[in-house]
DNA sequence: TTATCAATTGAAAGCCTTTTCATCCTATGT
DNA sequence: ACATAGGATGAAAAGGCTTTCAATTGATAA
């Protein structure tokens, strides 16, 4: 048998196709006995209708689209996982748009566009300012409502749910700062994600009020590479105390620190961001900055549905809290 | 300015909408100097198609469903990177399912149904064969592809990705054998998956043919409650090796056992599954039974554009091959 | 020159809904 | 008993595209 369509279901209701449309869209407008009339009759036939077609006449798809640059990304399914349960909360779909660093942003952005979804869910670290703006720009231009996850951009405009990473980082250099700890170094990536240069920032500005020196080392987010790094790292230099910008990194350097006589923490401390599970897998278990992952996708898509349905909105730019998880690689 | 549609353009280039429309669909059907002046129009409007118009009228969405429990595991995630991947090389976009327990699967089928997707990509490795064959009689029914990504199922007739996990079970088990251990733990999930009862399957005759007694360990994937089952485990059992069904349960264990004053391999070997980061980022690093996840997902993604298309498969039931990983955990 | 055929183009139907507008009916007030 | 308001319903247009079928054009062959 062919899928039920709207029609198929006026007929075997005996109405028109117009009161089956209400029965499903606003049924405080037909009789009840027709209502329920029709309702069985939908029921019978399992007619679903067709999201495709309902999206063209009422110019709505209920899908969201998110787009990723890493998917695999452990805070980014995380994230994802906030967005899509939400999602299913307020009935959204989600679609996928994964971009990768060889692609025109705006030709990206131009795309989702006509895909016709009702909201932009923007998850990417890695976005300078002025790419923001960008974005920003052409969904502006097509009315399209969106909101940044996770992302730093200065812009008031921008609705953006994130947490203050330069507090973060200030915090956690604070906390090894109280346990007297001298030369503190950052293990940030290479590669500049705007989120890393906050964190970057928070420990320098601690590390200045502390009249201590701050020592960024830059290193590869890949284990096998930064394993090199952090092996000559020990050959040359002073540290009692070290932050991984993520927590497999804070992890990956606590190996090569125990493989190289020291001892965690007594000898080097060792803090990570995130609080991911790498961090209760290593041994000893890491301190790390709880970032709350989950609930920035969660919030964001909370915001957008508000967004979309021109609901009032306090607060475009949310900041969550964030919080210091002690364990074992720190006093 | 509202976005152009297809007879803005047509207006503009001064020919007829089926013009445009097979200037974009079947260029070669029209001469050359017009499907030119046409792609100039376009070019200048910043025309789009509208996906939602043209899927409606073609019955073709150029979207597949992707079918997921948790999206937040690793291997879930990573597999999405290979389907977003080649998904992108084919043009298609990709809409998340989250299902969750609780949810009826056959509502939650109809529902993808009902949003007309191409074709689905079911990744569920809890998924029972009876569940299989209703998701699968569903959407036969409905006309509408499928592949089943890292599921296992008997039945001939699904088209499925995965490994061997029976044969990979053995085989990791044997490699410890080999070693001359006697005492091999395996450390599985209290829940049932599927996936992880192929291992076990595995697991069990190997140890078997080596007249050797099968044991297995069951806890639960959580940190924070496998650490107090692995502790109080060393109190009374005698152990030399160990295989955990995910890397992580396999970590956990180690940490214990270390704390426990073995040694790690000579005392007792560890290995694990899937050769996720984990395994990397232990100490001593974690043997592990690599499993091609991106694979899996790039893979069965391809099977379905092939599948979607019509085109000519040879062989519905994939199985990609696997191999051990030797580390540091084990001799 | 005329018939024939293929290549090119256009007109219009169709895809399945939502939504506006008009019509009909019923209950109420006088 | 009659006008009126409001609720319930249906007819039809609209949404933006694809696709069929018919018409036109131009070129080639007879």
């Amino acid at each position: 048998m062919p899928q039920a369509t709207i029609y198929s279901v006026a007929i075997a209701a005996g109405v028109s196709l117009a009161t089956v449309s209400r029965v499903l869209n606003n049924p405080e407008k037909v009789k009840e006995d027709t209502r329920e009339r029709v309702l069985k009759v939908i029921k019978e036939l399992g007619y679903r209708p067709n999201v495709i077609a309902r999206g063209l006449a009422s110019r709505k798809t209920t899908t969201v689209g998110v787009v990723i640059s890493d998917i695999t990304r452990a805070s980014v399914s995380e994230m994802l996982g906030g967005i899509s349960d939400i999602a299913l909360n307020y009935q959204y779909s989600i679609k996928i748009f994964a971009i990768h660093e060889d692609m025109d942003v705006i030709d990206s952005v131009q795309k989702i566009v006509s895909e016709q979804v009702d909201g932009v869910l923007y998850l990417n670290d890695e976005l300078s300012d002025k790419r923001v703006l960008d974005v920003k720009r052409i969904l502006d231009q097509n009315n399209i409502p969106y909101v940044f996850a996770n992302v730093v951009t200065e812009d008031e405009q921008t609705p953006v749910v994130s947490i203050d990473y330069e507090k973060a980082g200030y915090e956690l250099t604070k906390e090894l700062i109280a346990d007297n700890r001298k030369d503190i170094y950052l293990l940030s990536t290479a590669r500049r994600y705007t989120v890393n240069e906050k964190k970057e920032a928070g420990y320098i500005r601690a590390m200045e009020e502390a009249s201590l020196e701050p020592k960024i080392f830059r290193t590869s987010g890949d284990t096998t590479v930064n394993r090199q790094h952090f092996s000559s790292f020990f050959a040359d230099k002073k540290v009692d105390a070290a932050i991984g910008v993520r927590d497999s990194i804070a992890v990956s350097f606590m190996n090569i620190a125990v493989q190289n006589g020291r001892e965690v923490p007594k000898d080097i401390a060792i803090a990570g961001f995130q609080n991911t599970k790498y961090a209760t897998l290593a041994r000893p278990m890491l301190t790390s900055l709880d970032i709350p992952v989950y609930d920035i996708g969660a919030v964001s898509m909370r915001l957008l549905t508000k967004l979309m349905n021109d609901q009032e909105v306090e607060n475009i730019r949310i900041s969550l809290p964030h919080f210091i998880v002690k364990r074992e690689s720190t006093n």
